[in-house]
DNA sequence: GAGATTTGACCGTC
DNA sequence: GACGGTCAAATCTC
């Protein structure tokens, strides 16, 4: 849910971006000049029914596009308050999962040594060149090491740690870190659970990677089914949504869901910017 | 001495 | 029965 923010408040941006950089018209509204962007917006606005003037056209255009990833973000955000915030563990979304899940229920929450409730994803760790074999990624959370084990079928014992306040303030989060086989300089850590802890609290200022951030990096994650209309209209967004950008500035880089720079928006109310369902 | 780490044993899941 | 995750006693570090 934090990386659909994210990326939804990163289209915001950009449409806002787009409004900006339209070229200027004349007094009826018609492109001045003969540039990329101009010529894009004369081709936008012949596309779309061949109406009004292309410079209010395409600025019709981009304030839609505007208020589009507004409500998304409002809708994404209420999905959020509703408790839907947490990452489907990759159990969760398979069948075997869901199976072991119901089973799990069935059993009345008792103590489970493999956690299957509580989110899980993945993140890539890349060490510094210069660390030394025991170097272990440092994610800013104090965490506490409570086992090892050698796993099958990789070169490199996985180790176990839970958070250090566990015990202190019930915080039930926990990771896991394997280095790669394949690149020593890389670890694959497993979250599972959200920190609960007051560090978790003091770094809210500047949110540490949220669980969906690194959904790229989740391979067992499987799509989601779509129960609600909430996440029936997201998933229509996502397929819907398409935007051309031949002839205009090179976009800024792309996210990578790894920035630590907090980021906020303040979206108007659906409506208030002009925008019709 | 308190807290963290190590490591063999135990237990649940598949 | 194999495997992965956790426990807990022993050990280490500050």
């Amino acid at each position: 849910m934090h990386l659909l923010l994210s990326i939804l408040a990163d289209g915001e941006e950009q449409a806002r971006r787009l409004l900006g950089e339209l070229p200027p018209a004349d007094d009826e509204g018609q492109l001045l000049g003969r540039g990329p962007a101009a010529e894009c917006c004369r081709g936008v606005a012949r596309q779309l029914l061949g109406r009004g003037p292309a410079a209010e056209c395409c600025r019709g255009v981009a304030r839609q596009l505007l208020c589009t990833f507004r409500k998304a973000i409002a809708v994404a955000k209420a999905i959020e308050a509703a408790g839907g915030d947490s990452p489907r563990s990759a159990d969760e979304g398979a069948g075997a999962g869901r199976d072991a899940a119901q089973a799990q229920e069935r059993q009345g929450q008792g103590v489970c040594k493999r956690r299957k409730g509580l989110p899980r994803w993945t993140k890539k760790f890349r060490i510094p060149d210069d660390a030394n074999l025991e170097y272990t990624p440092d994610d800013g959370f104090s965490w506490r090491k409570y086992g090892q084990k050698d796993i099958l079928g990789a070169k490199f014992p996985r180790g176990y740690y839970r958070c250090t306040y566990r015990n202190a303030q019930g915080c039930a989060a926990t990771r896991q870190v394997q280095r790669s086989d394949a690149d020593l300089a890389v670890f694959d850590v497993t979250y599972q659970g959200a920190h609960t802890c007051l560090q978790a609290q003091r770094r809210s200022a500047a949110p540490p990677p949220p669980p969906a951030a690194v959904a790229a990096h989740d391979v067992q994650r499987s799509p989601p089914a779509l129960p609600d209309p909430d996440m029936q209209l997201l998933e229509n967004f996502r397929n819907g949504l398409k935007v051309e950008t031949d002839g205009l500035p090179p976009p800024p880089p792309p996210f990578h869901g790894h920035s630590t720079t907090a980021f906020s928006f303040a979206y108007a109310a659906a409506g208030a910017a002009g925008y019709s369902p």
